[in-house]
DNA sequence: TGCATTTTGTAGCTGTGGCTATATAATTCG
DNA sequence: CGAATTATATAGCCACAGCTACAAAATGCA
């Protein structure tokens, strides 16, 4: 059998290594779970930004989804105390909902600068942006501030 | 309104960057849908290279899952030619989840090395990771293995 | 050998996030 | 103003991924 219950030092290690691991997982699991409300948010507050108005309708089109998956996924938006609709005239952000597009917002961004900088084609570096935003924590964040920095001064 | 639907060559060129975008985001979602099968091929890989087996309940408790949890993922790993199991003997992979295994351990290492060669604490470059591996192209992985390779010599 | 333990499987629930088809409501324009 | 268009909502389907509770089977040791 594979260790896990024996109870000799080296068994005791290889479990705590095991729960840190475990530990990664979950992390990376729940991070899963708020990229699609990360995405949401980021594309409404943009298209707040620029048109005024972020349209069911549009925010599918942008997503390339149907439109009733939008509706549903706003909908999860407004439970969640993200967003509030005005009924034919678009989705709204709330306080919590702006802040969490302003994070995803920047976290873009960066990722995208760090992408280029480490020489990935654009079209890849805005890609792979799209998934790898998701999952990057508060101290890589910095590290990416402070590598993209250094690399325009140097 | 929002553009989307006009004929002027303004709103050509917001379509087309559009699609881009709506494409991105279908990638992004895609390589969401493989992520599961790419931490359990290349965990069960570990497994069966450290162990000489990987049973189910020892699977489920690395990744921090729920036993079921991981049997249902187990048939979608078999359903999807990636894997076989033996009754009480484990898990096993196929050619095509070796395949798949050699190159999700091959990427994440990959991710882990970048980070940590761009400053992130080990702690968090190990967690975020986990994550971000499985949104890495094949030109982001050619140009981490450049930067990696010249971080070295350098 | 027989029984306790371990391992696996299954049933049934939830939530997320896709889809199509259909219905309804609001807006806009002729 | 009324009709066509556009926008939104809803119903009902699917797959994935999580859970608990319970059942059954295999293993391995006393
Ligand atoms: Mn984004
Ligand atoms: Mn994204
Ligand atoms: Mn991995
Ligand atoms: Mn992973």
């Amino acid at each position: 059998m594979v260790p896990g219950h024996s109870r000799t030092p080296e068994a005791q290690a290889g479990a705590t290594a095991e729960a840190a691991r475990a530990h990664r997982f979950s992390q990376a699991r729940a991070a899963r779970s708020t990229a699609t409300l990360e995405d949401y948010t980021e594309l409404i507050a943009e298209l707040l930004a620029t048109y005024g108005e972020a349209r069911t309708a549009d925010i599918a089109r942008r997503l390339g989804v149907a439109h009733p998956t939008a509706s549903k996924t706003i909908a999860r938006l407004k439970r969640e105390g993200l967003a509030v609709a005005r009924p034919y005239r678009g989705i709204f952000l709330t306080e919590a909902g702006r802040a969490m597009a302003e994070r995803a917002r920047a976290r873009h961004r960066l990722v995208v600068e760090v992408l280029l900088a480490l020489g990935v084609p654009p079209e890849s570096a805005e890609a792979d942006a799209e998934g790898i935003e998701h999952y990057v924590s508060e101290e890589t964040l910095k590290a990416f501030e402070r590598f993209v920095r250094q690399q325009k001064s140097g």
